[in-house]
DNA sequence: AAAAATATGGAATAAAAATTCCATTGCGTA
DNA sequence: TACGCAATGGAATTTTTATTCCATATTTTT
């Protein structure tokens, strides 16, 4: 057992690495130089495949681990899947335990959330399909009319990303339930539609857009999942997952996703217009 | 074990789990549904893992594996491990690739509005007036009814708070202009407002909160600065400052400022019940 | 309302993986 | 060359994890 330090993230183990991989036996260092090439295979692989990959004995991995601070390789994969996993597990737990002690102080909800918009806005940056983004701002960026419609918690979304075009003078119209008027009428040929919603998916925005793809026009959707009910219209997908506190959540990264897809819209038309 | 499919890469998988999860019973649905959102983690959980967060025996998770067409658990992980590779980098080097593409591109935007979004929930936690927030809680959780109110770009804040308020079953009107409407004949003395307003300040926003004043009501506002027009209202003041992305900003403290003040007045609601 | 078909939970079993242990090998030193 | 010590390989053991099986519950059909 070499001495107290077990490295808790990806730079102390680098560090510790280099540190020791100087002075060490043959086995040890083709450990050494297995791991440093391949850090990103440690969590998904068994002792075993690492072990023929450096070229040793799985007991020779093991020894390795040791050296390097863990009590075993389990410990040591423990800690690359942890932060592989963006901490989302240990959050539950945290939560469970905020709610243990009764904590609702605004304060500490204050902490919860601030904390929960970070994870998910670095979730955001990891997990957007930038591919679909683009797809979409093309298709925006080309529409005569774009309408937005999202209802419940997607509102928000929906009428910040009308005030955005509207901003920008993009010809937009925010799809808001007020009087109950049927907003199908409105959509014409070639309009294109952005479609909010998240789970309970609300039935208005699906039939609009389903309406919407009938008619044959393009269909953006913004969502928390891939699968879900707006898969038949064929909408270019952007899903979000968002951290939630309790029974709420925050809306950071799906407003972020929002604005940016307004404003990359209109960069687009303007490079369009100057096209002309 | 269903038919030959076995998915081969993610986007089949996806498909396939779209394709399929309509007609489920309910666990395996709720097996869907956490896969849906926590795509990434199947590569570094365990079976065990993974049906807890699915809120499932583990038999139920391997019926679901199977029904995607893989032999067993297993298989599936497989799957994820090979796909693993690539979307390895960590939260900076991925900012960095992000913004490296290209000026106004979808990317490299997303990548300014994470940051954005990021620095200003910081900043948020840091800078918020700990006493007017409980201050604030306080008043509304008195409230007979409250009064909600903000255009143009805190539209989306007055909104989600009016959600919110709504799921918590909180009385409480959001005063949206449609039909232009006078809004002061709905505010009845002891009613509480919440008026949001960034610069350029909106007029009916800052009227509607001098009228309540004058009736002896409370006010609660939700601003970019301390001082502004709002001061003479003598309202309890949360002050938010928000990074701005050129002309836009992504709202994500203001929008977790405002869940923060719904879910601690809903708390203490619920204490106050308690009491009774 | 009864019967049949499906779905579910949980424990039992099988498989796989990690870890330890020890005999053996190789290497430096006297 | 012989001795001692560190390093190594590989098998044995323990632990963890996946998978199967079946009794019970639920839903659907008749």
């Amino acid at each position: 057992m070499s001495d107290q330090t077990a490295p808790v993230s990806l730079e102390e183990f680098n560090h510790r690495l280099a540190e020791i991989s100087e002075a060490m036996p043959k086995r040890l260092r083709q450990c050494a130089e297995f791991v440093a090439q391949n850090t990103d295979r440690i969590a998904v692989s068994t002792v075993a495949e690492l072990s023929v990959g450096a070229g040793v004995q799985p007991s020779a991995f093991m020894r390795f681990c040791q050296l390097m601070g863990f009590s075993g390789f389990s410990e040591m994969q423990k800690m690359f899947r942890e932060t592989y996993a963006q901490k989302w597990p240990d959050y539950a737990t945290r939560l469970e335990n905020l709610r243990a002690t009764g904590d609702d102080s605004p304060s500490a909800l204050l902490a919860e959330f601030v904390e929960a918009g970070r994870l998910s806005l670095e979730n955001l940056a990891s997990t957007v399909d930038l591919e679909t983004l683009e797809k979409a701002v093309d298709v925006l960026a080309e529409a005569p009319m774009i309408h937005v419609i999202g209802f419940r918690r997607a509102f928000p979304v929906a009428s910040y990303l009308s005030y955005a075009f509207e901003k920008m003078n993009i010809a937009a119209v925010l799809h808001d339930g007020v009087g109950k008027l049927n907003p199908r009428h409105a959509i014409r040929k070639g309009d294109v539609v952005i479609a909010i919603t998240f789970a309970p998916y609300s039935q208005e925005t699906i039939d609009l857009a389903a309406y919407a793809h009938d008619l044959g026009n393009k269909v953006v959707a913004i969502s928390d999942a891939l699968s879900g009910p707006m898969r038949k219209t064929e909408a270019l997908m952007l899903s979000v997952s968002e951290v939630d506190v309790g029974a709420f959540r925050a809306l950071s990264a799906t407003i972020s996703l929002a604005i940016v897809l307004a404003v990359s819209v209109g960069a687009k038309r303007e490079k369009l217009a100057d096209r002309k």
